[in-house]
DNA sequence: AGCATATTTAACCGAATGGTTGACGATACT
DNA sequence: AGTATCGTCAACCATTCGGTTAAATATGCT
């Protein structure tokens, strides 16, 4: 798979991938607490969260032990770009999410609480 | 796989499948010649043209011995929500490429030429 | 009827996916 | 220093995926 967009569809075709880029909608979030809900392993989040970033869909960062989870608009948009070449059309209008997450990046990742 | 979403970005994570979405665009397409600019089997591409249409990407009639294959803006729309409810800031604002698609959607296939 | 064309199906294969468990490295707490 | 927590890595397993070839089905032509 060399081509982005077939990372970031097939990043996006997977249910806990999609739910956890709901999640970080609400919040951005450590590794442990993406896991939390899920009834499957750490481990496997893990992976998700590898496919994700990969995916260019959310961005990690580590701070003390603790790797934060956000979204990252690029994914997003290169698969948005595609639908709009293809369909011609005003696609997924992300002018506002964009907007919104912009803003999100540009800000520093939240204080950790140390524990 | 149960979500339909699953489907959809499963269908659009293949660089071959996005190809022959795009070639769809220009024109409604018999299989064989969906399949003749590939350098893959007829039977692989009958393959990924069945994928395309369980995610109702495209929509297949047969006419004949020929089966046209064309466009169906249905899959790609789910895809658009799920991104816009992803952002949920800006209604879906699919006017555009509905309004083209439908038209070609509320077009009879074409007629088949006769060999 | 008999042959050619259009497409799908079946059986198979190697590679990728999504999950598991267990060990490991790194950071924090006391 | 010792221990707990955070997260990844490695090895493994079953299933799915994307492709192949060969046979089967369906329609059309003469």
């Amino acid at each position: 798979m060399s081509d982005p967009l077939d990372i970031v569809f097939a990043a996006l075709a997977d249910p806990t991938r999609r739910a956890i880029l709901a999640m970080l909608l609400e919040d951005d979030m450590a590794v442990t607490d993406v896991a939390e809900p899920f009834e499957m392993s750490l481990a496997a989040i893990s992976k998700h969260l590898a496919i994700l970033t990969r995916a260019g869909l959310i961005a990690q960062e580590k701070r003390g032990r603790v790797k934060w989870c956000k979204l990252d608009p690029s994914g997003m948009r290169s698969a948005s770009v595609w639908m709009q070449g293809f369909g011609q059309f005003e696609p997924v209008h992300l002018d506002a999410f964009e907007r919104f997450l912009e803003r999100e990046l540009n800000e520093p990742f939240p204080e950790a609480d140390t524990d």
